[in-house]
DNA sequence: TAAAAATACTCCATAGGTATTTTAT
DNA sequence: ATAAAATACCTATGGAGTATTTTTA
């Protein structure tokens, strides 16, 4: 009669795989089966999901919609469940944290170890990518918990900021800048910036500091990684902004460039979690926001 | 195996009756069947939602919370089907709206006709409530459109403003006020305000005006209705203050009260539309906002 | 001809029914 | 004794299987 949970499961299985065969597969049952209950799921929706025509399957503008509305309607079953094994026993289960690049190296060697022991029924799973996928993932409740820089849209996630971690200047050994004792605004001027590629956070972060400062970003280099960076600016490419976490926690930054601290109003990265506001694991985080902020590296503690 | 819709809306249903044999009945089964099912989703989800002990059965705690999320589940099914209607054809079916008491006899009785005759396939449902109430029940999917003054707390809700609603100064024949061409903030210092019962947003926004020009409430009267006021200041018990609309599609009220204008930076309200972000209708908005504008009031008209 | 989806049918798991027992007042 | 929920057992709907046909490249 009316629509099912497993006609809601199926359908998005096959709008994925857009192949009946396959994603009968997916589903563990046969293809008669599935295209049965696509069948019925169109009746009982009174429109055409996808489009069967020349030997592709393809969702319809209609079963787009529609799908939308299934992975909210599933994502919210997903929620009761997890609350439900929840209330039975908290602090348990898979917690997927995803965490930006610029961070994990320098925060969760310290910290993972620390919250697997103070939550030993905990499964932990890491996820390293940039902001944009890590909120794409959270919102469609592939993740739990973000760890990221806060000063991003948040598309109505929760927030809880764990550090402020203010950024280092970092030049080639030698540099003419390396006399100064602190380095202001002015000395900024017109110096080339190098910074990492599109779509890391830190790189727009250095980019309002170019501008403020009048500093500007070298042409033709993008750096994938803050190693990369590091690299470049010891061979003498240019100079960087890199965050206190990376330079507390890597010991060979210091050796391998010169790492000069910023004017008194030193701009900084906020770092917090994030999550959505629906997760059964709300209760949770101020926990695990405790042992985030316990075993963080010492220039950053409050 | 798994959590079952159907489940969910027993689950719902005896939740409100606490009853097994007349929750059975409202689900159109029978009390074993019932018994049966809420045991299986018991099973599922590994707790108890139901304390069932001295002859009486009541939600646990941990029901409570299931039933939140049921709710919400439920509420994301709805919409699903609602959507998938509203795709076949739009502008049909129920369309619940809710209204505040202080604007529905203005607005609507122009409206209303109006809106049918636009959208003759719309099935049109009208509750007046206070904010607080409409708000609870557009969150809970009881209804799809809300139309209240937007100066409120909208809880994540969208919105789009229609009208300015300025208010104005009602005072009975022969006040001493009466004389004056335009109302200052000085002359309502130490005037007695009736206002309406809380509750009331109106009555919000007068008190705040009342704050601004040190006008005081009337002490021991609260007030139902605007027409319950409207008599008070006829009777010569104080002054209040009336949004333009009921002024002007009222014509008893220039009969029985002396109307009178604000200062030229007058206070008003902001009325329009609210609705939950999902809601399968939000496509439709705009449309029944040109209606809305287009037979309203002349006073509020743009 | 081959590969993919739909159709035809069969089977069995389970939602829901009836009858009865248990429990608490 | 009564009223409510649980239990036992039966029935039948429909989800999923196998075999086959239809469709399209």
């Amino acid at each position: 009669m009316s629509m099912t949970l497993r006609q809601l499961e199926y359908f998005l299985i096959l709008s994925s795989k857009l192949n009946f065969r396959i994603a009968a597969e997916s589903c563990f049952i046969t293809q008669p089966a599935l295209s049965s209950q696509i069948k019925l799921l169109e009746e009982n929706l009174g429109l055409l999901l996808f489009e069967r025509n020349k030997q592709n399957v393809t969702l319809t503008s209609q079963g787009h919609r529609m799908a939308e509305r299934a992975r909210h309607i599933l994502s919210a079953v997903n929620d009761m469940e997890g609350e439900a094994c929840n209330l039975q026993k908290p602090f348990s289960g898979e917690l997927r944290i995803g965490v930006i690049p610029t961070i994990a190296p320098y925060i969760l060697p310290s910290v993972i170890p620390a919250l697997s022991h103070s939550y030993p029924d905990l499964r932990l799973f890491l996820h390293e990518h940039r902001t944009d996928r890590l909120i794409e993932m959270i919102l469609d409740n592939k993740l739990d918990l973000l760890l990221l820089d806060l000063n991003v849209e948040l598309k109505g996630l929760c927030s809880l900021a764990l550090y402020d971690d203010p950024f280092l200047l970092a030049t080639p050994f030698g540099h003419k800048l390396n006399t100064k004792s602190v380095i202001l605004k002015k000395d900024l001027k017109d110096q080339e910036l190098l910074l990492l590629e599109d779509g890391h956070c830190m790189r727009d972060h250095a980019l309002d500091i170019c501008e403020f400062s009048q500093a500007r970003e070298a042409p033709d280099f993008r750096a994938s990684s803050l190693s990369t960076l590091i690299g470049m600016v010891a061979a003498g490419s240019g100079i960087t902004l890199l965050p206190s976490i990376a330079v507390e926690m890597d010991a060979q930054i210091r050796k391998t460039v010169q790492i000069l601290p910023l004017t008194k109003n030193t701009p900084k990265r906020t770092i917090g979690f994030a999550w959505r506001p629906n997760s059964y694991r709300s209760e949770e985080i101020p926990h695990y926001a405790k042992v985030f902020r316990q075993y963080s590296p010492a220039c950053v503690r409050k």
